[in-house]
DNA sequence: GTAAACCGTTGGGTATACAACATGGTCAAG
DNA sequence: CTTGACCATGTTGTATACCCAACGGTTTAC
């Protein structure tokens, strides 16, 4: 695959896949005889689990070493455990934060909104 | 409240909260006779709200624009009840974005670990 | 009454995550 | 065989979110 096609494949710009490339966040690319480079077709799963890690406040830098996570075999078996379960507990902090940030927003809502607003939000 | 003592009970540099008070993240801060500021106890736990919501990956411009819903009073009702519902909803998606990262952290963890492991870890 | 600790302002610097060129090579259609 | 769409590389620029240092004024402790 051309870069072309992964541009619209996954909605990024030519420059936020070649600045992932550049610092090593995207890998197995391999430049064609004509100087081309060539996208395996992974890449478009991989781009879209980046883009749900940055929009949670994960830098490229933490999303390159979950990633390199989930390219199995580079860690040893109880290395790997742990920083897997590091990271599911930082995903678990934000879980939290992110339901005390609900939280408070329903309360807004709740004072705002008549009786019947209200109701009509919270069973939908 | 001086700006030292907020420093202190945030764990933010003052820097931080200049700039803040600067971009309008935080406001009702009078400034008095001899030049020093007096920064309200309220703040303490606005920062805290901010820190979590930077944490998820919201910027501070959208944070901004979050906390002045929880300043009640200052848009019309139906007006208001519409940005909450967007806010709630975006942090839905996050949520959701959260549970995908964890099921892949998971499914890796499952893969990895010896049979004993994952049973430990799954009953704590 | 002076030194240490604190305060405000300003201006420059840094890191992250790109976007926007400029330049030059490659390919496919006609 | 040229033109337009596509590609690669490199440099510079931008926005965000700060950090740090310098300067000078203020307050507190001795």
């Amino acid at each position: 695959m051309l870069i072309g096609e992964l541009v619209k494949k996954t909605q990024l710009s030519k420059e936020t896949i070649r600045h992932y490339e550049d610092i090593g966040l995207i890998r197995g690319i391999k430049t064609q005889a004509n100087g081309y480079k060539n996208y395996p077709e992974r890449l478009v799963e991989d781009l879209k689990l980046i883009g749900l890690a940055k929009d949670l406040g994960f830098t490229l830098k933490e999303i390159k070493s979950l990633l390199s996570l989930l390219q199995k075999g580079q860690l040893g078996r109880s290395n790997l455990n742990q920083v897997i379960q590091k990271k599911i507990s930082e995903i678990d902090q934000k879980m939290s934060a992110l339901n005390q940030l609900k939280e408070r927003l329903n309360q807004e809502l709740a004072r705002t909104c008549s009786p019947q607003e209200t109701l009509k939000i919270m069973t939908t």
